[in-house]
RNA sequence: GCACGCUUAGCUCAGUUGGUAGAGCAAUUGUUUUACACACAAUAGGCCGCAGGUUCGAGCCCUGCAGCGUGCACCA
């Protein structure tokens, strides 16, 4: 018998020497499948991407969520003959990263990006994101991961990046893409703008005060943005305010001094809030902004970038808006303006990276037009036409309205469609340094957007970079090589399936429709298999913050990284949260051991492991068995096309051990006693169904299955490459 | 405010087209049975959140309520 059979199962050393064999044997690259004839060359494919991880930090245990679904599909379906294809890489996440950098340069040196400089500063966050990128990508090995690591991709490395100019030019000279003075969302701690869907509301008490103003009472929390608000709207309908006409004047005292308000009627106003009737700040309102275009208004600045006032606040200029507000109260106590205070619970918009208060402001950015119309330029849709007029919100909702693509699970969908409804123009542009450059130049009044910058002296180019999830969006194609016309992309575009948490289905998956639907005129993947997140045991999601973080490599080093895979699969389905705990770690591990010692039993019986030898068909039990595992395989592998994994795991790991351990060996041991052909025949029952078995664990469980491949006799191919049983 | 989800054994969750409740872990009791004590055998444990309705029959369908959670919007 194998002497590594005789001692106790340890997967540390089994899964780096089993990862490294895999790796040498080429298979995680579908041209070298077809090349040593394990894929013939016109079999379907199956083509994923990773969801690339940020290279801000290291894996969680979401990311190991993630890994550990996304790698049992790749070899499901590399066991079905399937030419796979399953594409690695890592994400710059532009301002996640770049805060990060600063925050560490902080404080250690004291310093900031200014000190250092742009080139300076990029090459500490280039050499942060360098070293964050091989510990992932390590972190992926560890998991098993069968990445094709051949075709690595970063989304800020020379080929994406000629993907994201050549999109932004395209866009450009379509005038999807545009340039103008809009109200964006300001981060004044990060010092950039950021998207609707980078913002994170959070609760937060504070005072609702009263004000009078003239004859009006308005409402207010933010009393310290009140100082340029000569405009003070009312609906039409209201009968209390009847007698004011729009566009009259009143003469009225304000913080500062008397000041000429003006009324205007806007059918926004709701009645029933406040007093029904409010003063408006249309630079740091988003929805003052839209009343002021409605009545042609002006629009005046009160706070600057840096979240301080600026000199219209007369005495409090300079002030930050915290130190601001109490001060600026009392004055008008004191000047006997505030008729009321009540507590209130408000929202407060915060920066997802930064945590900065998000103060809406004018600014010249570059936006993406969701709304405008032009004619589609290719016939490869199935609900759009060629030449036919839409906008891309029309392309982003009929991909998943005409239900050309599904996502698991489908409540998802709904969620998708009303995002999209209230979907506004996308603002790309970011000031931060750490991106891709806006690919636009500039020489006096002139604009030139192009893939290289121009021949002649005097452009400069535009100093932004671009949100993120604008390399992120392309990320199905650009690591297929586009723009240039790849084999790549022949085979493998649109991907399979797209499997990521219902965290990022806005951020991510809508942008990935919108890129591809728009550059490639192809749906970027048929399915979308959303998980959930992993909580603690007490049902917490696992944050830094919370200390509650539970790193998957201390766990895989502890139980196992089959262990962590088996646990976190089990028992979940698409888009449900997961809890992870010991007891369930501890489960898989034992699992694991398990199977060690039922193939110690089985060589031990059963030593060459022959595939020639008879199982006798006349005996009952042998029928009832092969009955049994054939009603198994066309199970589990139905749930598995039907992509019901936790239910297969779950199957597998009742089979192997209470069918196939705990009656199918226990009543061999009879069988060998009595020897001759029922001993044979028993043995060979016991060899033929432990074969079959690892072969349908592997996905879930890869190394210990491998391994224990490995040490089978009779085994001449990888397990990773024989066919799934049928 | 709008929408969605969850509520089943102590814990984590299954329960696919309605037919009278299931798995793992934990618990209890045995067992040094020559693959495995990381084991085996057995036991116990549930008015399936609450209240109605449809039905011969409901954990599953409908209505309402409650608790928890999530998304979106508003936020003068």
């Amino acid at each position: 018998m194998n002497e590594e059979l005789k001692k106790p199962y340890d997967p540390k050393e089994v899964e780096v020497s089993t990862y490294k064999k895999w790796e040498e044997s080429g298979f995680f690259n579908p041209d070298v499948c077809i090349e040593k004839g394990v894929t013939t060359k016109d079999a379907d494919y199956f083509s994923i991407v990773l969801p690339p991880p940020n290279v801000t930090g290291t894996l969680h245990m979401g990311s190991a969520f993630m890994l550990a679904i996304e790698d049992m599909m790749v070899r499901y379906n590399r066991m079905l003959g399937k030419k796979t294809l399953w594409i690695p890489g890592t994400d710059h996440a532009a301002i996640a990263t770049q805060a990060k950098v600063e925050k560490i340069i902080q404080k250690e040196e004291g310093k900031n990006k200014n000190d250092l400089g742009r080139e300076e500063f990029l090459k500490r966050v280039e050499k942060f994101a360098a070293d964050n990128h091989d510990t992932i990508i390590n972190q992926m090995k560890k998991m098993g991961c069968s990445l094709d690591w051949s075709r690595e991709a970063f989304t800020l490395d020379e080929k994406r990046n000629l993907a994201v100019k050549t999109v932004f030019k395209k866009m450009y000279d379509d005038g999807i893409i545009y340039r103008g003075h809009r109200i964006v969302n300001w981060d004044p701690k990060g010092q950039t703008t950021i998207s609707d869907d980078e913002i994170v509301y959070q609760e937060q008490k504070t005072k609702f005060y009263y004000l009078q103003y003239g004859p009006f009472v308005i409402g207010t929390t933010r009393p310290e943005t009140k100082f340029g608000d000569k405009y003070v709207v009312m609906h039409p309908k209201d009968s209390r305010y009847a007698s004011y006409k729009d566009g009259q004047k009143i003469d009225l005292e304000w913080i500062n001094g008397p000041i000429i308000a003006t009324v205007v009627k806007d059918d926004s106003i709701d009645m029933e809030f406040g007093t029904g009737v409010m003063t408006i700040t249309p630079w740091h309102s988003v929805a003052d902004f839209e009343i002021a275009g409605r009545h042609n208004l002006e629009k005046e600045q009160i706070i600057d970038k840096y979240g301080k006032l600026l000199p219209i606040a007369g005495e409090f200029s300079g002030m930050k808006i915290a130190e601001a507000r109490g001060k600026i109260v009392n004055k008008l106590k004191n000047k006997g303006l505030v008729t009321k205070e009540e507590d209130y619970i408000n929202n407060v918009a915060t920066a997802e990276r930064t945590g900065g208060i998000v103060e809406p402001q004018i600014m010249n950015q570059w936006f993406i037009n969701v709304n405008k119309e032009f004619p589609y330029p290719f016939d490869t849709l199935p609900n759009i036409k060629k030449d036919e007029k839409v906008t891309l919100k029309k392309l982003m909702l009929s991909v998943v309205e005409n239900k050309n693509l599904d996502i698991l699970p489908n409540r998802f969908e709904k969620e998708y469609i009303h995002w999209i409804g209230n979907l506004r123009d996308w603002c790309i542009s970011r000031q931060i340094w750490y991106g891709h450059r806006i690919p636009v130049w500039y020489k006096n009044d002139e604009i030139y957007c192009g893939i290289d910058a121009p021949k002649e002296d005097g452009w400069m180019q535009d100093e932004d970079t671009l949100d993120t999830w604008f390399s992120s969006g392309l990320w199905t194609f650009s690591t297929l090589g586009w723009p240039e016309k790849t084999d790549d992309l022949l085979n493998y575009h649109p991907t399979t399936v797209l499997e990521t948490g219902y965290d990022i289905l806005f951020f991510w998956i809508a942008r990935m429709i919108l890129m591809s639907t728009y550059a490639v005129g192809q749906i970027p993947f048929k399915h979308v298999y959303l998980h959930g997140l992993v909580r603690d045991n007490q049902g917490k999601k696992i944050s830094k913050s919370l200390g509650n973080n539970i790193d998957p490599l201390d766990m895989a080093m502890k139980y196992s990284a089959d262990s962590v895979r088996m646990a976190l699969i089990v028992g979940t389905g698409p888009g449900n949260d997961t809890k992870i705990s010991d007891e369930k770690l501890k489960a898989y591990k034992h699992f694991a051991n398990k199977i060690w010692n039922i193939a110690r039993f089985v060589l031990e019986n059963n030593p060459e492991m022959r595939s020639d030898l008879k199982i006798a068909q006349e005996d009952t039990d042998n029928k009832k068995h092969l009955e049994e595992f054939g009603a198994l395989v066309k199970d589990v592998t139905d749930d598995m096309e039907n992509c019901r994994f936790y239910l297969t795991a779950e199957k597998l790991y009742h089979y192997t051990w209470h069918t196939f351990a705990d009656i199918i060996i226990e009543e061999s041991k009879e069988k060998i006693k009595e020897g001759g052909e029922t001993a044979n025949s028993a043995k060979n029952m016991l060899g033929f169904l432990f074969r079959e078995q690892l072969k349908l664990l592997h996905p879930f469980m890869p190394f210990i299955t491998e391994k224990v491949w490995s040490i089978l006799p009779a085994s001449k191919n990888l397990l990773m490459v024989e066919k799934w049983p049928n």
